[in-house]
DNA sequence: CATGAATGAGTCTTCATTCAT
DNA sequence: AATGAATGAAGACTCATTCAT
C-alpha cells in the first residue's frame, strides 16, 4: 500500500529526504502510477495524515460523549493520544515538528486537528466547570501543554533503549500534566489567578 | 545582517524552503557575498544556531552556579527560557522541531544542548534531593516535560495576535510544570511511584 | 547518442569547457535526461572513454596473440593504432592529453590502458628477443616513443585540410617508428648502447 | 614574483584547478592586485606561457644561425629541447597537453610557436638536402613527430622515479629519432617513399 | 491503468572580475 | 598601487511532475 510505504520513509528520512521516487520503489510501482492515485506530493501527504488521524480522531469523539467526568475522560484522552502517538502514529510527531512541511499541508489537516482540539478544550472547561482543573489556567495554554508534553521527543525514542517502560512513561506524562492544570487546594495559593 | 535575515526566513518558511538565494536576496547582496561569509548552507545555519545559543548557555550556567534552592533555580530557569524562547530566540522551536534538519547541523548544536540539559537535569536532581520535587518521576521524563511545555506554539504565535499577555503565559507554563513535578503532599497518593 | 554529442564537444572545447547543459542541448534532451542515463559528468565520461577504448583493446589481444614476428605483430599495431586514433577515436588524444581530466576519470581508465601498454611491451620484447628491435633501448622508451609519434595531432587536423593522404601519414610514421627502434646493422654503430 | 607562482601552481594542479585567488594567496598578495598586473587569468597565462618559451625560441635561433650541419644542429636542438622541457619548462608539457586551454591562449602563443616551428623546419629541410634525412618524409611530419618523442610523459615522470638516468633517457630519444628520420642506405629500401 | 523516460525549474556552490576604500 | 568584499554568471546535480507508449 502506497500509503504504508510513505509513512515509513517519512519517518526513517523525514518529509524533505523523501523523494516520490523513493517512495514507487518502496512500494514496487512506477512513479506515474504514484500520480494516478494522487496529484502531489503534498495531495498524498494529507491523505496520509488524514487517513492517519482519523482513527484518533474518532476515539476522541467517543470520549468526548462518554457520561463521565471530566477527570476521567482526560485519562482517556492522554492514553489514547499516547497510544497513537507512540505506537501508532509517530506520523503526529512529525507533523507536529516539520515546521518544514508545506503550507498546504498544514493547511488541509488543520480543519482535522482544530476538531480534536475544540474536543479537548471542551472537556478541560467540563472538569474546570467542576473544579477539578484550574480555572485560572486558559484553556489554550493547558491545551498546549497538553501537546507539548505527549508529544514527547521521548516517544520518538522510545524504540531506541529508552530504559523507561512504555506505561510508566504513559503515567508519569499524565501526572505530570494533572497535577499541573488540577485546582488549587485551600492550602495552596500558588495556583490562584495573578 | 546575514544571521538576521537568515533566522527571519528560517521562522517563515523553514529550514528547506529557505534557499540561499532568497536569504541573498533579503539581506540584499549577491549569493557569492554569502558565501565568502559562510562556507555552506550547512555552516550558515550552524553558526547561527550558535549564536542564538550562546546567551542561554551562558545564562542557565550562572543560574547553575547560583547559591539557592532548586525551587528557586527552575523558576529562573523558566523564566529565562521562555524569555529567550519567546523575545530573542524563537530558533528555538525551529530545532526543536526541525526533525528534517541535516544531521551535521545537530550534530554540531548537539555538544552545547546537551550542556545546557544536563545542567537542567542536576537542578531537578538537586530538587528531588531537596524532597520538593517528585522522586518518582525519571530526571529525563521532567526534563523532556519541561521542553514540552515551555517550547510551545504560543510563543510562536505571541506576536500573532494572541490573547494572553506575555508575562501571565510565562506564569501558566511555569505554574503547570511546577505543579506537575513537584513532591506528593502528605494527602496526595497520586504522585506515589506506581 | 548522448555518446557521440559528449565526444564532439570533447574535442570541440575540451573537458572543462564541455557542460552537462552544452552536451544536453546538442543532444537536443534535457539536462535531466543526462543524469537518467549517467550519474555524473564524470560517470558519462569514463563510459564514453571505455567504450571507445573497446573495440582497440580487442584489436591489441588479437595482434598480440597472433603467431608472427614481432616486426608484423608491431606493423599491425600501428595500423590498428593509427585506424583507431584517426578515423574513430580521436578521444585517445583528449585521453593522453587532458592532464587536467579528473583523478577519478583517469584512474578508471588506467586499467584498460595498462592492459594494452603491458601487450605492446610484449611485443617490443619479442622483437628484441628476436634480434630485430634495438635491445639497447628501454622497453619503457620504445613505449612512450611510439605513443608520442602515433598519437599525433596530425591525426586530430586530418580531417582539417592536411595536405598528406592517410594512407601516406600512416606510412611515414609506422617507418620513422620502425627505423627509429630497429636494431643496428653491423656497420651503424651509433645504435650500440652507451 | 606571480609568474613564478603562477607556474608553480599550474604544475601542481593543471589549469582549471588553479584559481586566480591561490594565486594570489600563493604570492601573498590580493586578488585585486593580480588584475592590476594582468588583465585576465587568459593574459597571465600568456604572458607566463610567452615568458618561458623566450629563452628556448632564442636558443633556437641560435642554432639555427650556426655554420655546422644539419645532423650537428638537430642534435643541439633535441638536447635543447630535452633541457628546457625536463628541467626548467614542464610547461612545454602542459601546453602540448591542454586541449583545454582557453582557445585564445593557444591562439596567442601560436606566433611564438610557429617561430620555432619554423626553424626546426628549415634544419630538417637542409637535413634532406645534404642527403642526411630522408627526404620522403613531409616535413611537417618529421616535425610532429619531433615533438612527439620529445615532449615525452618521461620527462614528467622524471622526478617521480624513472629508473633511467636523464642524459640517458634523452640519449634514447634522440637515437630514435634520428634513426627514424635519416636517409635510407642503399641496401635500406623500406624507407624509399611509396 | 501502468510505466518510466523526459522535463526543466530550482538548489547549492565556484570563481573570474570589479570597485570603493 | 594595493586591498578584499561584493558580484553574478555559470556549473553540476535533484526531483516533482508529465505524457507517449
Amino acid at each position: 500500500m502506497i500509503l504504508q510505504a510513505t509513512q515509513d520513509l517519512l519517518l526513517e528520512r523525514g518529509y524533505y529526504d523523501t523523494s516520490m521516487g523513493e517512495i514507487a520503489q518502496r512500494v514496487g510501482v512506477a512513479k506515474g502510477t504514484l500520480y494516478q492515485h494522487f496529484e502531489s506530493k503534498e495531495a498524498l501527504m494529507i491523505v496520509l495524515f488524514k487517513r492517519e488521524f482519523h482513527d484518533l480522531q474518532v476515539a476522541i469523539e467517543q470520549i468526548a460523549h462518554m457520561q463521565v467526568g471530566a477527570q476521567e475522560k482526560m485519562t482517556l484522552m492522554i492514553d489514547t493520544l499516547c497510544y497513537h502517538i507512540a505506537e501508532k502514529h509517530p506520523l503526529f510527531f512529525i507533523l507536529r515538528n516539520a515546521s518544514d512541511l508545506q503550507a498546504e499541508i498544514h493547511y488541509e489537516i488543520k480543519e482535522t486537528f482544530n476538531g480534536m482540539r475544540e474536543q479537548i478544550a471542551l472537556m478541560l472547561d467540563e472538569g474546570k466547570a467542576e473544579g477539578i482543573f484550574n480555572a485560572c489556567l486558559p484553556t489554550e495554554v493547558m491545551l498546549e501543554a497538553l501537546f507539548g508534553i505527549i508529544v514527547s521527543r521521548l516517544f520518538k525514542n522510545f524504540h531506541e533503549g529508552l530504559q523507561v517502560q512504555y506505561g510508566d512513561l504513559v503515567g508519569h506524562l499524565r501526572c505530570i500534566y494533572f497535577h499541573g492544570i488540577s485546582a488549587p487546594t485551600t492550602t495552596d495559593e500558588s495556583k490562584l489567578c495573578p
